[in-house]
DNA sequence: ACTTGTGTTCCATATCGTGGAACATTTTCG
DNA sequence: CGAAAATGTTCCACGATATGGAACACAAGT
């Protein structure tokens, strides 16, 4: 009786199976398909495939439009505007964080764009005794920060007026932070040396939707002491390699356009 | 022999219900809920309740972590970051706009921020004939457009610099701009008359996610003949209603904190 | 080491989901 | 305008499939 096509050790479930298969391929598909769309695509029953989108559409799960097209639903709708969608980032890059952290012993953070600030939403921490503490919820001015570049390198808005300086190396024109940034763009990786406190050095990379749009920056931060050039330089190539990870489980397709339908 | 509890015509659907339902509680949940307080909330066997997490599972809706909680999955975090989700928000918004026009008779807009200009995601165009073209897809500054200004006044960092002078209303300096931030934050509801293009009068007003950030903005445009002093404030009533509105379905609550939860 | 708590696997049972066909609606085309 | 095609929903008898209790595996607390 031979187990269907790579059933993976999963019985019992085969109309949740079916309805959550649906539902991940309107999610993911670029163009919202249509009953016909879904129908060729999963291979199910008009009948079948009549009842299980009218269960989720029940739930909020789906909406569908008058046109036929199927979309997600209010509370997909709901989820995606909300503060918790961002938990969910962080859960899907912890064990990027954590390799990152057991690769080079540093601190590592994530952080999204707030307003014209970065906020860092996670972090691991560094093993060693002079390390920073916890900088998680803290916001920070995107001129002088490694996260904060990145967002600007990525087409955030750039800082008005005369910036903040913190320390003696922090940018304080907006031109010289331009041709910062001009480098950052082009590196992939920014870099903020003892520019927000004397000492504290900082790389960060850039974490990509599947649009291409940078939704978040992923850091790592030591005393410039450990951070010496030739750590950075290495660093800097792990670094971009876990934000690229994280991207790619994101959706973002790194060459070519286009991310995964079903 | 009795139909369950409000069993709303739906048959033949136990499983997927059930797991739609698990779904839903856990994205609306705000804090993510462990496998105990998932089975005492749903009633559910434990058994059936482990096979059905494990297929939400298996398709990446749900993602259980390390200390038991279960978290959105990867393919909802995925969307929650992508374009995609903007689509979602015109069609649970679209009903609302369409009703407002009825009302009005004018073109209406939504939009939402994106860097520091107003991107129109949305529009349902004017009965007459003198009206805007389709204005979806353009990007306006915040300083001279009612979008704009709901941004501003829902906490988006301020223009720099000189400010474009459009028009000769347009206001041009920071400090005035602030000055009518600050008005159009009390009043709920942002004015801008002639400010973008002679004789181009538009409303605007805050769509709220659950946390109360100012997620997009809902607008009425015409031309200064119809929109008169008096008609505006009858019509700023209604735009405001339907802002509140679309935030009430985004798990805004009006006054109190908190979203709704399972 | 024993107990308690949590979650997964197993299995016989009958409940629940299935798909074909009939039906309802809307769209297309002659 | 009416016939035909396309699209989606409801119905129903059948049996495949989900169910929940119990046994099991594992971890944490005492």
């Amino acid at each position: 009786m031979a187990i269907p096509v790579g059933a993976t050790g999963a019985a019992g479930t085969q109309a949740v199976d079916r309805a959550a298969a649906l539902l991940v391929s309107i999610l993911e598909s670029g163009q919202p398909p249509t009953f016909g769309d879904l129908q060729s695509s999963s291979g199910l029953a008009k009948s079948t495939l009549s009842r299980l989108l009218s269960s989720l559409e029940r739930h909020g799960l789906v909406h569908r439009s008058d046109e036929g097209a199927v979309r997600p639903g209010p509370v997909i709708t709901r989820f995606a505007h909300s503060d918790r969608s961002h938990d969910s980032l962080i859960e899907l890059s912890r064990p990027h964080l954590q390799r990152l952290s057991d690769a080079t012993g540093e601190t590592i953070n994530l952080a999204i764009l707030v307003g014209d600030e970065v906020e860092q939403i996670a972090q691991v921490d560094c093993r060693f005794l002079i390390g920073n503490v916890n900088w998680v919820g803290q916001r920070l001015p995107t001129h002088c920060t490694a996260l904060g570049k990145v967002f600007l390198a990525g087409g955030a808005p750039m800082p008005h007026g005369p910036l903040d300086r913190r320390t003696a190396r922090t940018l304080t024109t907006v031109s010289r932070l331009a041709d910062d940034i001009k480098v950052t763009a082009r590196r992939g990786w920014a870099l903020a040396d003892s520019e927000l406190e004397p000492g504290l050095v900082a790389i960060a990379a850039p974490v990509r939707a599947s649009s291409g749009s940078v939704i978040a920056a992923l850091s790592i931060t030591g005393p410039s002491s450990r951070l010496t050039p030739a750590r950075i330089r290495e660093f800097a190539r792990l670094l971009v390699a876990a934000a690229h990870e994280i991207s790619t489980a994101m959706g973002y397709l790194p060459k070519n356009g286009k991310a995964g339908a079903a």
